[in-house]
DNA sequence: CTCATTAAGTTGACAGTGTCTACTAAAGCA
DNA sequence: TGCTTTAGTAGACACTGTCAACTTAATGAG
């Protein structure tokens, strides 16, 4: 219970204080007044700036998804774009990684519902988009269709998103796979996107 | 408010009465009062049986996960490998989309700790175990070792994962993939599965 | 300047939640 | 007979989101 200065611009203390919470103790931790006594408001203040707890939540999940799309973008293009593939495939893994929270928040289910908060979309949109601009740079894909990148590119999405899933729940980690580091799993995986694609722009290190 | 009668074994009328409730108004609807409320019984007479929630919602998980098993199960082996496998693949996406709250209660991600509820996991890996069977099958996988069963297996449960979970989310409806049906993404992500695992067992249905 | 309106914040209440503690009733067993 | 365990109940506590009513402070029109 440190800050307890109200700031000028209480709405957007809220938001920076729900993300912090949400960071350090995850997202089913975040209450409205535990925001407003962090913050040293009243516990109703936060209802003259957001209508409910989804209002806020969406403003979160949207400010997560910016910056998710800044950390893939963050080497954005060389002059070899199957290296720029392999290089976003593995930010994306280490983004889930090292921000398991903000990750759950933006794919983990109890989003305030999509339809209702098109914003939100628009900056989830975003970062698909970076994907897609990734795809169609590779060497390929020079004449292949919108739907063909399109397709593709939900295809390497999935692969990822599941994998980073499988990799965070430990689900897998219970009996085999413990052998087997992430990191075999991931340049496994990345592999077996290039195969897919036809563009093979790592080597497995096995076998 | 319909049944009233206490039943003799209220230990599986918690479970179910939980499961009830999960499926028809999800997770986060499912309260301990609630379900005592609905089966007849004081709010206190769960812990009876559970030491809290989490152990609730464990058993309801492995649950979910064994029935989800059974789905899979359902058309387990032809004499066409390749066949069986693509079988599996619709069935998984068919089975997220007509069991939503039962799919996001496994994969979402507010579980009760993993570690800490083995027996959970177990049913987890038994459906992953379905899976490689399945592979272990294909064609060209006579000869595989193990490990890339493994690692193929994980490749393909995280394809599948994340092509559901997005296509659940509608995360891509918003802009251009709302022109696609979810059943063209699925054939062309089961196609590029396909490609990656060198079998091919289906053509794309375009192109 | 005055006064009505509005925005931003307050306090208080309500129903709902998970969980703790203490009680009762019944069953099993020495 | 009495003791202990089991399954259940009742009450309380600290939380939660949200509704309603109240107090300020600022703003802007006449």
């Amino acid at each position: 219970m440190p800050a307890k200065e109200k700031p000028d611009d209480l709405r957007e203390a809220i938001i920076e204080t729900a993300l912090a919470i949400i960071e350090s103790d995850g997202l089913e931790k975040l209450s409205l007044r535990q925001v407003a006594r962090q913050i040293g408001v009243s516990h109703q203040a936060p209802y003259k700036h957001f209508a409910n707890r989804d209002h806020i939540l969406a403003e979160v999940v949207q400010r997560t998804f910016d910056d998710f799309a800044s950390y893939l973008d963050v080497h954005p293009t060389s002059d070899d774009p199957r290296a720029d593939m392999a290089q976003m495939g593995r930010a994306y893994v280490q983004y889930a990684l090292s921000h398991p929270t903000q990750y759950r928040l933006m794919f983990g289910t109890p989003l305030p519902d999509a339809q209702a908060f098109p914003e939100m979309m628009v900056s989830a949109r975003h970062a698909f988009d970076l994907l897609k601009a990734c795809i169609q740079r590779l060497p390929n894909y020079a004449q292949k269709s919108a739907q063909q990148i399109e397709l593709d590119a939900l295809f390497v999405w999935s692969t990822m998103h599941g994998l980073t899933s499988l990799l965070e729940t430990q689900a897998m980690q219970t009996h085999a796979l413990s052998a087997e580091t992430p990191d075999t799993a991931i340049a496994h995986v990345l592999h077996r996107i290039g195969v897919a694609l036809g563009v093979e722009f790592d080597s497995p290190p096995y076998n």
